[in-house]
DNA sequence: TCTGGGGTCCTAGGACCC
DNA sequence: TCTGGGGTCCTAGGACCC
């Protein structure tokens, strides 16, 4: 059986933790640049404020006091992110994170009203021991246990845990109610084109013919379809495989057409890019630079240029990365565009460890490959120890439009000495207090 | 004035080969 | 007049996910 484990209204329960003062407020978390609602407590939701919300279409609550609205604090829940794991750990034999606030876990050998039992102590103990609410959901397949975890959170009878069987009552009951659009792996598209051959239920799908539905869509959707039935069709990935691209892009805090504000954007990404290409021992063959103009704004001129360079030979160094960065940025760049945002990605990676040297690609002797592995392995080092950014290839450049906004970020509680939490405990009252910094 | 930042997989179609 | 067919590799773009 297949559980999967959904921490509820992550971000937001992750700033609850230190700031207990939140609680039963309509609370929301922002995207970078504080531009749009990402995350939202339950009394937010009441409110009817949807998913990517842009924030200054919320001014007017905001002012009247009746929400908060927080800068997103990436450090803080990727560590209680960890945390969660690390609790899941204990209570299955293989774990599969499947985004920061989403686990798979593998369940071997149980009975039903074992595994029952086994997952309400597993929902008990996460809560307590990370201060984080999780919804339980359990299945044959991941589809199905990805429905599970829907009725835990909304039907209040399952109390958080929902365990479904192949093929029993209950789950067909759960797929006659469960519209098409919340299916895993059924989108908005897909939910149109199938509504003309009057497929609207997940139990729809579940009763099609898999041939069928593959030959008029994909293969994709064949598998969601037999994964309804309870017939597994994916794996579960145990080795966390490496990713096959890293883009790192961020939009400006303001619109700027200036060239070396710019290009020392794409610099600070393609380092960036660069130490995730480290940290997952990859090399890379190619660099893709794009930019953006806002295309909210009809009124300026539209130009969203992209342009990929291959590498003289596969590559980790930075140096490498950032020259390839500036020549393809050269090849789009345009004057009078305002851009908006921007970003690198690299691509055509290829596993460190077993490199192959082609015959076009220029060679590189044994001592040169050294230095460079060791002062790549110096600036890791550095930044790990001393913040993000602390070593820079290039010039510092402090007031330039793509430092990111963030009026309102939380303290990073749990991963920072300076930002730890202190307590104070006078006779009427007890307070937690952190020591916000600016961004950085 | 102000609208995120990542990823994955699949398919169709063109280029090229024998 | 009649002008093959099967295979692979690559890329762009679509669709989906959180």
């Amino acid at each position: 059986m297949i559980g999967l484990i959904d921490c509820n209204n992550f971000y937001v329960s992750c700033e609850r933790v230190f700031q207990p003062r939140l609680e039963g407020l309509p609370v929301g978390v922002l995207s970078n640049n504080d531009g749009c609602v990402i995350a939202r407590s339950n009394e937010l939701k009441s409110l009817g404020v949807e998913m990517g919300t842009p924030a200054f279409e919320l001014k007017g609550l905001l002012r009247q006091g009746r929400i908060r609205l927080l800068s997103s604090n990436y450090e803080l829940y990727g560590d209680m992110s960890a945390r969660v794991q690390a609790v899941l750990e204990e209570f299955s034999a293989g774990m599969e994170p499947y985004s920061i606030d989403e686990m798979f876990v593998r369940f071997d050998g149980f009975e039903h009203k074992q595994l029952l039992t086994h997952c309400r102590e597993l929902h008990h103990k996460v809560r307590r021991f990370t201060g984080i609410p999780v919804s339980v959901g359990v299945a044959p397949t991941r589809t199905l246990a990805k429905l599970a975890n829907r009725a835990a959170k909304k039907v209040p009878g399952y109390r958080g845990v929902c365990v479904l069987s192949a093929g029993g009552a209950e789950t067909a009951g759960l797929l006659q109610r469960t519209e098409l659009g919340d299916v895993w792996g059924v989108g908005r598209r897909l939910v149109e084109r199938l509504a003309l051959m009057d497929i609207r239920t997940a139990w729809d799908l579940a009763q099609a013919d898999p041939k069928a539905i593959r030959r008029r869509f994909s293969v994709t959707l064949e598998r969601t379809a037999l994964e309804l039935r309870g017939v597994p069709c994916t794996e579960m990935n145990d080795a966390d495989e490496p990713r096959q691209r890293i883009m790192t892009s961020r939009s400006f805090g303001r619109l700027t057409d200036n060239r070396d504000e710019i290009h020392e954007a794409l610099r600070q990404f393609g380092q960036r890019g660069a130490e995730k290409l480290r940290a997952q021992d990859s090399l890379a063959r190619a660099v893709y630079v794009f930019l953006k103009t806002n295309r909210h704004r009809q009124d300026l001129p539209q130009y969203s240029p992209g342009a990929v360079v291959e590498l003289a030979r596969p590559t980790d160094d930075s140096r490498e990365i950032l020259h390839a960065v500036g020549q393809a940025f050269a090849a789009i760049y345009r004057p009078h565009y305002r851009f908006m945002k921007a970003g690198v990605m690299l691509i055509d990676l290829i596993d460190a460890n077993r490199q192959q040297m082609s015959l076009l690609e220029s060679p590189q002797s044994a001592a040169e490959r050294e230095r460079s592995e060791k002062l790549m392995a110096t600036l890791d080092a550095l930044n790990q120890r001393m913040g993000r950014g602390t070593v820079k290839l290039g010039m510092p450049s402090p007031s330039a439009a793509w430092h990111l906004r963030c009026a309102n970020r939380s303290p990073r509680w749990t991963t920072r000495w300076r930002e730890l939490p202190t307590i104070t405990a006078p006779r009427e009252a007890r307070s937690v207090k952190g020591h916000p910094r600016p961004c950085d």
